[in-house]
DNA sequence: TTTGTAATGTTATAATATAACAATTCTACT
DNA sequence: AGTAGAATTGTTATATTATAACATTACAAA
């Protein structure tokens, strides 16, 4: 099998692709929806040893470190991102009906945030945006 | 004491003010930072008798709802707004350091956001914005 | 003044997350 | 190879946040 980008990255900064993180990771991708963490701790069994939550939270706060992996707050899931290279931002529309989540991926803040953010000589670590209502097929 | 515009609010809408509402919404109005539902559990102790947590949220679901309380996801913890006519969006500036949150009030959701709502004709019901980091003070 | 609805009270528990410390594994260095 | 130090994981317990379910009360309208 092939190395992931999750495992080249490590490999790359070296940082340790350990079994839990591994797993953790692949429930997270593999899942089409945002996952909640013991979701992903229910998942995990056949892959480690009964599992405890303090794994799942420890793997899920390594990857989210390295932006492969965000929470989406407003529903205390987490979603797999593509994107190994941490953006500040992370930005989602989620439809209440199906549970689907589309990520966009700004570059920057937008505008009137940033005018704000720049006005008060605010030192942003991170953003997030969550976009609520329905998707064209459940509405 | 003046009617409070919530009060107002109310009895214009045809609506209770009741005082589980009313206290709840006293003690966040009150509370100079997002305040967590256990903890205005905790100060409403004079007011009602041993209020319990369905109480809490109850009040609080009931004031997000028209508008008068929004919830910080990231924080889990609730701020109250001064204005009473819901916008469907709610953004903050979270400091980490001190806690102190501001919120901004934009009256559209961002350009690039809403680009990406109206070509997949999602229908919005609500969205959010948090930003984290230092104040000017705290960095 | 009844009658239906909305709101609240109450008990219990679900769901999410972390603290604390012990045991293990890995890495770097000799 | 052997070992010290650091990072990671294992484990137990518990903290924190939130809601389900049903009984009771208060209110508004007929």
């Amino acid at each position: 099998m092939a190395v992931s980008q999750a495992e080249q990255f490590c490999n790359e900064k070296g940082l340790r692709y350990t079994e839990p993180r591994a797993a953790v990771l692949s429930v997270i991708q593999k899942s089409k929806k945002p996952i909640g963490a013991y979701d992903v701790l229910a998942q995990l069994g056949d892959r480690l040893d009964n599992p405890k939550p303090p794994t799942i939270y420890r793997a899920i706060e390594f990857w989210m470190g390295h932006g492969f992996v965000h929470k989406i707050e407003s529903l205390n899931a987490f979603v797999a991102c593509e994107a190994g290279h941490a953006h500040k931002g992370s930005q989602f529309i989620v439809c209440d009906g199906c549970g689907a989540v589309e990520e966009i991926h700004l570059c920057h803040l937008p505008e009137a945030l940033d005018k704000k953010i720049t006005e008060s000589q605010f030192d942003m670590t991170r953003w997030s945006a969550e976009i609520h209502g329905l998707c064209v097929k459940c509405s």
